[in-house]
DNA sequence: GATGAATGAGTGTTCATTCAT
DNA sequence: GATGAATGAACACTCATTCAT
């Protein structure tokens, strides 16, 4: 009845088309209830697609879910992988990986609230190489500290890995801390945060540098935590047992 | 504590440990399943108790996995929290902190991976304040932090909360790596990760300073790679408790 | 703490007390929810006893709820024996006993609800004697009618039985108006339809005379129908198909 | 009726068909078992089809067993309804509805039996409008008898609804009877008790006539009870339709 | 390819009944 | 006798996956 006027683009992009499709609306799911928690009946709905159909362009639930992240990594990591190309410095280089990430997650929170929420997931369940994608970053990540250690911009004690995991331990929570609410979405605290999570990288919290445009906002002193909007930052200062 | 009487355990205190059992025995099937994947009937077995008795102390799967995460938490907030009130120096707290994290690992790995692996996971997934004790540790930390700050300690233009959320992220991601297996989980390697992780956070990459056991070994070029052999082990610096 | 100070009936009367007074609950209960929607639980929380004390008094469900029809039977039983012993009148027995089934009613609309609603029911389940107990009110109605039938009251091809049920079953429906609320529960309306019973079994819907009250209530033409408080009583006055 | 197609029955007739398939299914177990006792496992079971079917046409047992209700309810008013509709005379429309039920007895005995022994039952049970089933008989009913007092053929002074319910309270409680086993469910014995339920409604049981065909019976005075023994059979007397 | 009916194993939850105290 | 914790069979309902059309 609908189906007979259709631009017909040729076959493969059709289904290419379809499965993007799929795989869009899984990713919204996903985000909303979560891995075992989404249907595939739900994800057909969101889709605008027949029930049946999911399973024509995904094996199962897992390849599904699995081509979530793989897709939702892939296209993380291969931004890192150009940021990087596009900086020789280290410290441009830690800037700019932080920099995507934010940005990211600026453009498209849902999906880096999945990605962020799922990894390392599924405990021993037979889920796909979710494990293989946090590894893939990892690698990635060390192989620059790596080369930066080589060149003498690093302290040779370090181990890579751990470095690498150091720094998207810090960008993935700062994140979360938005996530989760305890931080607002706008765009000012993003920037700063984002200052906040590069200089504590590189030089620590005890020697942290200041955001250049925080260095502006410094200079008046009324306005010393502008962090939040009105409501003071941080209630205990004090350490509470309870 | 409460009752002298040592031929038996009078009735309530009978009960009240019938309960733990159960919610131990949750923990474990917990760790080996998740959330989701664990059944009720597991963990009848795996406390050897009969299955509907589970439905005496708990009103559902809900209710018994919150409590897993709530007792699981409040345990570690305590621990943190009793670090902290024995150190006064910031970097003394920073570094017990890290500590407690690690020793609760070496400890019980995979207690810290279902903590880890499921915080502010499950969207919506209905259990109970998981958020609330993730913001509870950050907030714990975050009032450290500002203390910090007052005294002078620690640069006043960070966000506390941030700087929090750094320094857990960096914790769990280390420990993370420790989960996935890209670490060996040997106590010289823990050790020497738990040094990264404080004088990352605290000196940042760039200024880490080498783990005292470490400079002896950086004295002998031959082990060069100490990451992924040997055993040259620093254990714990830092008294342990209980 | 509080059991010290008992009038101490001799055991066996306690006992029947708990008895009666769980049996009590159980009729309670039961009207409610139903013989199957209701559980022991219930019954005991009513009565303000113990879980497994109920065990105690009664072997199980089936037979608590069996003395509960058998304590209601027995009773109604033993009012239309005494009603019918009574009076030597055909139509003053018949007139009697309905009379005994109103006023049970009017008393107590929870228990012969549990009676008339429960009755012949448990397909197959291996519930008690109810059909016994039905069996019993059935027959003795037969023997009053058979009787009639020797003495030439009653023509004498009828069946004493069927005559029986259709006497209780005008009886029961009639109540059932009430209890499902298509006729209100008011005195006067009671009364009435009372009488309607009566007239109807005796001499027919064709040849039944007026309520004696009625009577006088049809001097006063305004209130031709008295059965309803103002809404027009019957809606369809033809038959619908619909 | 609606499609021409003979080969295979489209999508849709072929589903409508399962529904009821499964549907009678559930009327036989429900007539076995009851509300409460029956099983969605038992009623796939004797429909022949899969489980977690009978969810694809029934949002839940409730509704399942309420459309048994509705069905049967529904198949009965319409029969009555018809049958009422073919006389005129209002004798003879009280004869054809007894009728109706006698034949729907000697029919379908657990049919019959699910809808006497359930209807206004299970109080609160949750399912459908039993009560509005209930209802629609007695308000049909009762517009039949509103319009003879129109027409004269009945005291005014009755209530329409109580006689209603009177007629129906009789017919159930004559089949009940024969569904606890106090009559013999034979032909003839049917025949007789059906006559004697009109006879009795209709004149009372002081002035019930003889059943035709006992008529004749009674001049042999050997053949006195003839409710027990023999086969003199008034068959049907009145057309059956079906 | 697309559709959605059909399948059935899996699991949370209830509740009658038992039994140690 | 009283109590209520313990037991476990029973059952409604879900949902991933298959398959006929």
């Amino acid at each position: 009845m609908a189906t007979r006027k259709v631009t017909k683009l040729p076959r493969s992009e059709r289904e290419a088309e379809r499965r993007k499709t799929i795989l869009r609306a899984a990713v919204e799911v996903f985000s909303r209830k979560g891995y075992q928690g989404c249907r595939i009946a739900d994800v057909a709905k969101e889709a605008g697609v027949a029930y049946g159909l999911v399973y024509h362009y995904f094996k199962d639930k897992d390849e599904l879910l699995g081509s979530v992240f793989e897709s939702g990594w892939s296209a993380f990591l291969s931004r890192v992988a150009a940021a990087l190309s596009h900086e020789s410095d280290f410290e441009a280089k830690v800037r700019s990986v932080v920099h995507v990430a934010f940005e990211a997650y600026r453009r498209d929170p849902r999906g880096v609230k999945v990605l962020i929420l799922e990894v390392g997931r599924s405990p021993s369940g037979g889920a796909v190489n979710r494990g293989g994608a946090f590894t893939n970053v990892i690698e990635l990540a060390a192989g620059v500290f790596a080369h930066a250690q080589q060149q003498g911009e690093l302290p040779a004690h370090l181990e890579p890995k751990l470095a690498a995991a150091l720094f998207f331990g810090s960008i993935e929570m700062a994140l979360t801390l938005f996530v989760v609410g305890l931080l607002e979405r706008r765009d000012d605290v993003l920037d700063r945060a984002r200052d906040q999570v590069v200089e504590t990288f590189l030089r620590g919290v005890e020697h942290a540098r200041p955001s250049p445009g925080a260095a502006a906002v410094e200079a008046n002193p009324s306005e010393a935590a502008p962090w939040t909007s009105a409501k003071s930052g941080t209630k205990s200062r004090v350490a509470r047992r309870d």
